[in-house]
DNA sequence: CTAATATAGTACTAAAATAGTCCTATATAA
DNA sequence: TTATATAGGACTATTTTAGTACTATATTAG
């Protein structure tokens, strides 16, 4: 289904909450009771986007997250990419070598393609875009470095 | 690591091998010394993406598959469909109601948003474009029907 | 008509990834 | 010094995925 863990789906509920008071500190147990999601649950999310650097943690009493930056400076690949891990449609994508077929594999390249059209895709949503309400809004995305050869068919 | 499956990723090295010669017929058996891929596991391939319309398949003797369309008829959003359901980044937008933060949820149509966005990616993909060798091909998406209100934050 | 071949469909087992929880250590404020 | 809150890691349970196997059905060839 190509799906984001169910870890990420809470981090961007989580992110979205804390964007609302940007400046404030938020401890988990206030983030729990404002997104039901549960306590030790919270935390792991909380935590890995700490490490991420996409928050920025204090500790002791008084202590809690912010956003380490602004709202629009923080995009949903790094989200995702903070609580998953790289992103990458195959394993060949991520770790190089280990694939039994990539010797005779043909398609490696453009696996890669599809990952770059993908994160950048995922890269134009920011925490930004998150707070505000959906409305008229739009993403557009492009890989504009590169030129194609080959008619695209664009269907369904 | 918004990975697809192992079985998405044999899929397209299945199809891409058949695309390379459209209108032959290619028994399972086949197929697993052309690609190195388990007969089992192919054989489950084949039967998903049969039954998807991806492929046509003919039974008995001198049976097997060909596709059933022009390879540039065929984009990988359909493939991924096709072994692993309906692409849908989070719970809530595969089946809806099931969510337990649904009614106080923000960002329901932020994730439309953005599987429409990744969606468009994987759909402007085909099975030409995974046949003809990498070099400087690319893919340009976008969601061309809406207008972007806030600014966007594309950076890394 | 029969035998051989190949897919259809389904059910099952094993392995891997994910989700969720808990415990101990450390830092901070009062 | 105590209370509070995060850091880090380990652990278990659950779910998903991968892989296999078996029976039924269709087609071709002799
Ligand atoms: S390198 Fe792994 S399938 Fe291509
Ligand atoms: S509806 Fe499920 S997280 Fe938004």
């Amino acid at each position: 289904m190509l799906r984001v863990s169910k870890l990420t789906d809470y981090a961007t509920v989580i992110l979205t909450h804390i964007a609302h008071q940007p400046d404030e500190l938020h401890a988990a147990s206030d983030i729990t009771q404002d997104t039901g999601v549960a306590l030790p649950t919270v935390s792991k999310v909380l935590k890995l986007l700490a490490k991420a650097n996409i928050l920025i943690s204090y500790r002791g009493s008084k202590g809690g997250y912010a956003l380490a930056n602004k709202p629009n400076e923080t995009n949903v690949a790094e989200v995702i990419t903070a609580i998953e891990g790289p992103i990458g449609m195959t394993e060949c994508t991520t770790s190089d070598g280990t694939c039994e077929q990539e010797s005779s594999c043909e398609i490696k390249g453009n696996w890669n393609l599809i990952n770059r059209a993908v994160y950048t895709a995922l890269e134009a949503v920011t925490l930004a875009d998150m707070v505000a309400p959906v409305r008229q809004q739009a993403v557009t995305v492009g890989l504009p470095t590169v030129t194609k050869s080959n008619d695209l068919n664009v269907e369904n």
